[in-house]
DNA sequence: TTATTATTGATAACAGTTATCATTATCGGG
DNA sequence: CCCGATAATGATAACTGTTATCAATAATAA
């Protein structure tokens, strides 16, 4: 189960730094891999506080940063949107096509594409962690 | 000469679309392509300054967008870095390996690269219009 | 030259994020 | 099982980068 594994990485992550599990953390990253992908703070916050309106806005911030820090989640930033977070976990790594007109944004993959960046950064002599493709256009429905 | 190039795309431009060149306008399309590479608004706000003490920290603001809407800057917004924005004109399309100890910025380009994204929108019924490539890693300086 | 109105500069307002701080809760060690 | 040290929380103030406001100025076309 995807969630379990999450799961064992942040409370991992969290034992190895010395940090401590809550409740919040608990509901935070249940509620964030329940979400719609690419979701906004804002939007999190709001379907957490639902279930618990208990939990404050800066803890779901601190902890998405939290999941961030420990590979479960990546922040989106486009242009002038509010940023997003996106899951982590269970899934390939994939890359972006991004509308131009209605936002939307579609995963793909290609591995002759992953193959030559990993050439091209070694022919810098550079050591490549991870990458971030985005393809700005329009989407077939929005031709 | 580039510049002369850059500023007759900003004239028409501005003409275009019924608005006014103004002697602000100059000066900051002549120092954003004389400044360093991925500048801040704050730093060429500054460099600006020195030259003209009378133009304010807004108008270099709303003069950087209307070089972006013209495409002869593009924003880049690298993780809780302050934006830069990167001059557009008379040099090739190139994309980024960030160094994430440094936070040097290297330019690369690679054709092969390029055909495969075209290619792989296109099987994505998408039309491709720019696209943001960004490598993350070590540079040979950090190594 | 004049009328129109876009632009400017100064700064207030705004939005998203982070810091502050008193209170609460976690969790390892006794 | 209970302590004690201290991490985490929630509410909100502070901060940062960007945008809006507005009176004054300046660019264009007639």
């Amino acid at each position: 189960m995807i969630m379990d594994n999450a799961k064992d990485i942040f409370r991992n992550y969290i034992r190895e730094k010395g940090l401590r599990n809550t409740r919040q953390r608990e509901e935070i990253l249940d509620a964030f891999f329940s979400a719609e992908k690419h979701i906004t703070v804002e939007k999190l916050f709001a379907a957490i506080r639902i279930k618990n309106p208990d939990i404050g806005y800066a803890t779901v911030h601190r902890n998405l940063s939290l999941l961030c820090e420990c590979g479960l989640a990546e922040e989106i930033k486009i242009g002038k949107q509010k940023t997003r977070y996106e899951p982590k976990f269970g899934q390939k790594h994939h890359d972006h096509l991004i509308c131009l007109k209605c936002g939307r944004f579609i995963e793909v993959n290609d591995n002759k594409i992953e193959k030559l960046q990993e050439k091209l950064a070694e022919a810098n002599d550079f050591i490549p962690v991870r990458h971030k493709l985005e393809i700005y256009g329009i989407c077939k429905e929005c031709k």
